[in-house]
DNA sequence: TAGAACCTTGGAGTGCACTCCAAGCAAGCA
DNA sequence: TGCTTGCTTGGAGTGCACTCCAAGGTTCTA
C-alpha cells in the first residue's frame, strides 16, 4: 500500500508497460490517432465492449479529439491485444481490471504483477491440461463412431 | 424425425453410448443406485445443477426410488464425466443437450454424432492454439517482471 | 417414534460479460 | 447548408449457466 519514492533512474514510460512483440500497426507511430470505428474493425471487439472496458478501468487514459471523441494510438491497441489475450484465458474481467490498476500505479507493482501473470499462467497450463484429456476422449468416442459405420466417403 | 423400426440385432445397449475408458465407479454394477448427493460427491457438481441438467434433457431417464428420489447408476457417472470434459471445452449446453438428444435416438444418429463430436475437437484444438500463443506471450511479460527486479528469494 | 438430515418441485434470482437504447452532438461530403 | 453517417453518455436489457427459495415429503439414526 505504501508508495515509495519514484526511482531516479530515467527509465521510458514504455518500459513499464513491457511491450509486446513488435506487432505491425495500422498506421506509423505520430499518425495513430484511430476512431473507435477502426479499433472496432482492427480488433474484432465492438464499440460497446471498447466503451465499456474504459468505464470499468481495463482502458486507461485514451486520448480524445478536441470535441471529445475517442482517439486510440497504437499503444492502446498493443494492450488490447494483450487484454484479448487474457480474455481467452478465461481470466475473468476482475483480474485483468487489477491488472491494468497495477500498471497505472507504476514500477513499484512490478513484483505484484509477475505473481499475477504467473498463476494466470498456471491457469493456462491447467486449462491445456484439460483440453488435452478432453480430446483423447473425444477421439476415442469419434473414432468409435466412424469404426461403426461403412466409411462414407472413403476412396 | 421419423423413428425407424427397433433393429433386431440384440446389441447391448451400452454400445449405443459409446463406453467411456474404464473408469472405477464408487460401487459395481448392480449397487449403483447413488443418491443426488453422493452424485454431488463424486463429481463435484451441485445437486441444483444435476436437477437443472435433467430439466433441460441433458441428463435423461434418471432412474427413481418407489417414493420418486433419485438413483443414479454407474452409466449415469459416466454419462455425466463426459459432459463434463464437453463443458470444460467451453462447448454450450445447448450443443450437449443435442448430443444427449441423438444419443437418446438410437443408432441412426452415428453420423450426426461423430460430426457434433469432430467439430467440438476441431474447436478444442484452436482453443489449446489460442491458449499456446497466450502462454508465450504470459511468458515474455514474466521475464520482463523478473529480469527488471534483484531476484528477490534467489539462493 | 422423534428429530435431524435429505430430497422433491416450479419458479424466481444471481453474476458475468457484454449489448442495446435514446437523445443529442460531430464529421464529412454535395 | 443540408444530409447522412458516426460518436457521445448513463442506464437499462440480454443470454448463459447456473443458484437459490419455500413448502412439503422421505430416510436414517437413537
Amino acid at each position: 500500500m505504501t508508495v515509495m519514492e519514484t526511482t531516479p533512474a530515467p527509465a521510458p514510460a514504455k518500459v513499464d508497460v513491457c511491450a509486446a512483440a513488435p506487432e505491425s500497426h495500422p498506421r506509423p507511430n505520430g499518425q495513430d490517432r484511430y476512431t473507435i470505428s477502426e479499433v472496432v474493425a482492427f480488433t474484432g471487439l465492438t464499440a460497446h465492449t471498447l466503451r465499456w472496458y474504459e468505464r470499468i478501468g481495463l482502458m486507461p487514459d485514451v486520448d480524445r479529439s478536441h470535441t471529445g471523441q475517442r482517439r486510440y494510438s497504437n499503444h492502446d491497441l498493443d494492450w488490447l491485444a494483450f487484454v484479448n489475450k487474457l480474455r481467452l484465458t478465461g481470466m475473468p474481467v476482475a483480474h485483468m481490471v487489477r491488472y491494468a490498476e497495477l500498471v497505472r500505479l507504476g514500477e513499484e507493482t512490478f513484483a505484484e504483477r509477475q505473481e499475477l501473470l504467473e498463476s494466470t499462467r498456471r491457469d493456462v497450463l491447467n486449462r491445456m491440461a484439460e483440453l488435452q484429456d478432453t480430446l483423447a476422449v473425444l477421439d476415442h468416442k469419434i473414432n468409435f463412431y466412424a469404426g461403426t459405420r461403412p466409411a462414407p466417403e472413403r476412396d
